[in-house]
DNA sequence: ACAAAAGTGTTGCTTTTACACCCATGC
DNA sequence: GCATGGGTGTAAAAGCAACACTTTTGT
């Protein structure tokens, strides 16, 4: 671990100080909300699982470019949704020496993910973020802001639609939301709201194939949502 | 400015990079929200208004930790409104080299301030936000930055409390309000909202002075504020 | 015909907005 | 007595929450 003393501002100021970013990355499969982990291949917390991250580099532009090179090695996504969630630089939280990281929100839509385990990591997988494994350093407590952070954003943002494919019925809609918040919604106050902002453009289309009426595509109007005034829209 | 090779996980990374803490510190003043700025001693920016902050330490056991020191360096108060913001790491934000800087948010009682410039300051001073020096660095995107999350936190967290006297009358509440938000409000409707919620203790006291009538004191209650739900409630 | 999910309206309640005048004090 | 800011109520509109049955398809 490197330890080096260098001169600011007329005192000497010890520099061990490293920045990595982590990205928590979500996505929806089935019933529940999954998170992206990758196995470790190396120490500190060798074979344990913990958030797709590294050291920010010289060539990342941006922190939140750095976020999304870390996640584009383990996945072949780029283009996505990236949102800066926090930074923590508790003394203690690496035990090479002080690190502070950038944590990043990533939404994925889960049928456009392939999973390859960068250099740095054994396997990657999706885990449901109900039935985890214990983290490396803190980063159990990096995801649950995580989750806090999307359950408060999904209530005044078009977060969601990073989520789902670009033509979804209202019922997979529904489905997101009641996965995130953790609660049933009255479908029928939950059509009429959506329906009611203007947002949702109806394709006229239909799915096929369930022994069971079919339902309506929609796809989401980003122009439409930007003209709806700012307080929270999407609460049930 | 250093710059220094380790190895990383069998590779060999530049590590170029310092970290900063940088503090936005609000007050309410007569009629218009006003934020801490420090004139820069030394260079780059020299002679330049800027945020108070500067580089993490060993002996900082957190992030928060660091942007309270900096902020007791230029002030008298400890023990105060203090709240992460953003991370701003772009490559060239500061021409020494990358430097990523972890912004905070405080919020501090004008009349409990007083003002003494750091070791690094030449001069430290509130400045109006709607009349502001050229800032250094890309302080004034992160000043922007802080506004917009002051105004947003406002309408469902107890922070403009932070902002006030222990004890304050309804107007005094209003006018900060109206201070940051930048509109009027009214004010049959702000009292009738306020002193519904029930976080509001009547002192049994009154002002006294000004050629008119008195008004009542009151002060914040965290726990009756802590039992009301979780949505936005001081929407006006 | 039946199982399975899609789709649909109304009512009462709560919250929000708009709006104008009287009150207590110092001078 | 007048100037100054403090303090008060009501009605219309909008938004929210609770509630159960019909429709369309595949088998």
């Amino acid at each position: 671990m490197p330890n080096i003393e260098y001169t600011v501002f007329g005192s000497s100021i010890v520099n061990d100080v490293r920045v990595t970013v982590d990205v928590v990355a979500f996505a929806i499969e089935q019933d529940s909300l999954e998170v992206l982990l990758i196995k470790r291949k190396y120490e500190p917390f060798r074979n344990q699982w913990a958030l797709p991250g590294g050291f920010l580099l010289p060539g990342d532009g941006s922190l939140e470019e750095a976020a999304a090179r870390e996640l584009s090695e383990e996945t072949n996504v780029s283009d996505i949704y990236l949102e800066q969630l926090y930074s923590f630089g508790d003394r203690d939280r690496d035990p090479r020496g002080r690190t502070v990281t950038i944590a990043y929100l990533a939404l994925l839509r889960a049928e456009e993910v392939e999973l390859q385990a960068a250099t740095d990591a054994s396997g990657v997988a999706w885990f449901p973020v109900h039935s985890l494994p214990d983290l490396a350093f803190d980063h159990g407590r990096i995801l649950d802001y995580a989750i806090s952070r999307l359950r408060y954003k999904i209530e005044y943002s078009p977060c969601v639609f990073s989520l789902l494919p670009e033509s979804f019925t209202l019922r997979s809609l529904q489905n997101a939301y009641e996965i995130i918040l953790g609660k049933q919604i009255d479908n029928r106050n939950f059509r009429k709201k959506f329906l009611g902002t203007g947002i949702l453009i109806d394709q006229d289309e239909l799915t096929r194939g369930g022994p069971h009426r079919p339902a309506k595509l929609y796809k989401f109007s980003l122009n439409e949502f930007s003209r709806l005034a700012d307080r929270p829209i999407f609460t049930f």
